[in-house]
DNA sequence: AGGGGGTTACGTACACCGTACGTATGTCCG
DNA sequence: CGGACATACGTACGGTGTACGTAACCCCCT
């Protein structure tokens, strides 16, 4: 019986599990070919380098995303759902969500948030420019969220070692870290994102209206 | 002539700048060595291994930022600057951002910005909690937008070359990113930057009018 | 049926990486 | 003067991405 034909699917499959399992830095050509039981080198009939393979791997991590949109709803609801279909990332793919983040796409895969992004906000009344700005700023958020959350960028606690803490800073150095130290070193990353998220669009929604008072 | 002996100042500050000229992938402990004329294994007895010299990095990039705080100032335009200052990374090192962000540091350097952040965060009158969220918030948001800046997270130009540009992104698919190209291609990241950080100001000072409303 | 071409799998080889280890060469102190 | 110690360095090992050459297979055309 022969084995399932090697693929650039089956690759690139096999990569997110092993960067799910065993973190980015556990990729190599080498590794994933034995993942699949297959020479190192047939992988490069499917794929052109490692750099294509990431690429293959951030666009599937990508197309997964669900995204739910009723073009019936009010706008702010409409991006609300789009970022919270967005953090999902993290939750399904923490560890692949630095790759994701950091390879620009010009794939479908990679246009179509965007897209969509795009389309509400213009749907909202927003000019070209005024929706590339949103469209900017949510992005920069979500990224920084997300990178937190999967934590390549630090949450601030001051140590993770709880019984070292009170050791770990020098009160009289950082009093505020130092005082706040038990909140710095829990973080519900949900509650953080949708606190910022809520901010972000309450602060549109003052935006558009100083804006149509002084119409 | 001796040379000036080797050091983990001198070894950091070559890093920094081979990391500026010729991008973080090329740091090696063996180009580095080079650069500084001098045999890899020498670097280790300064350096513990590749990972603590590039958090030195991290750590000297960050300490070189120039936060000038006006403790009389309204908390808002403390917040402004601190941000600002933050930014300034960008452009000082613009290719050593993604190593100065992607670490999280323990050390003076690291916890200074925080420490920072959280007491005028305070001196403005929010509660622990909220000046923790507020931080969060704020480090997201500048995070992803240094990022872009940097050109590690897209800027969502749909293609690079102007004049492949009406044939790089099908209209039928993507109406809005074609028709919105034009503003998509170009990027004034000060601006973009400006934008996001009034806007979240503003949405804090709305936050906390409505929650001394309703006290 | 036989042959030929294109696709796929694979082994070998090269240049580079981080770094463990052993060894020389100073420099300073007793 | 002798010995201890820090620093510089060479060699070597196991890892990396991938260029190249070769062998097996399948399908189509004669």
């Amino acid at each position: 019986m022969p084995t399932e034909p090697l693929s650039r699917g089956r690759i690139v499959a096999t990569a997110i599990d092993l960067i799910e399992r065993e973190g980015a830095d556990a990729v190599s050509m080498r590794r994933i070919a034995a993942e699949l039981g297959v020479g190192v080198m047939s992988l490069y009939n499917h794929v052109p380098n490692k750099d294509a393979l990431l690429n293959g791997v951030a666009e599937a991590v990508l197309s997964e995303i669900e995204f739910t949109d009723d073009p019936g709803a009010h706008w702010t609801e409409r991006v609300r759902m789009q970022a919270r279909a967005f953090r999902q990332i993290a939750h399904d793919h923490p560890r692949s969500t630095m790759v994701v983040v950091s390879r620009q796409l010009h794939s479908t895969a990679g246009l179509l948030p965007v897209e969509r992004a795009l389309a509400t906000l213009r749907g909202a009344g927003f000019d070209g420019a005024d929706a590339v700005r949103m469209l900017r700023m949510f992005i920069a958020y979500i990224v920084g969220s997300l990178l937190r959350e999967v934590g390549v960028t630090p949450t601030f606690a001051p140590v993770h070692n709880r019984l070292v803490k009170a050791e770990g800073v020098d009160p009289a150095l950082f009093p505020e870290v130092h005082s706040l130290a038990p909140l710095l070193d829990q973080c519900d990353h949900e509650a953080e994102f949708e606190f910022g998220l809520e901010l972000l669009i309450q602060a549109i929604e003052v935006h558009v209206a100083r804006r149509e008072g002084t119409r």
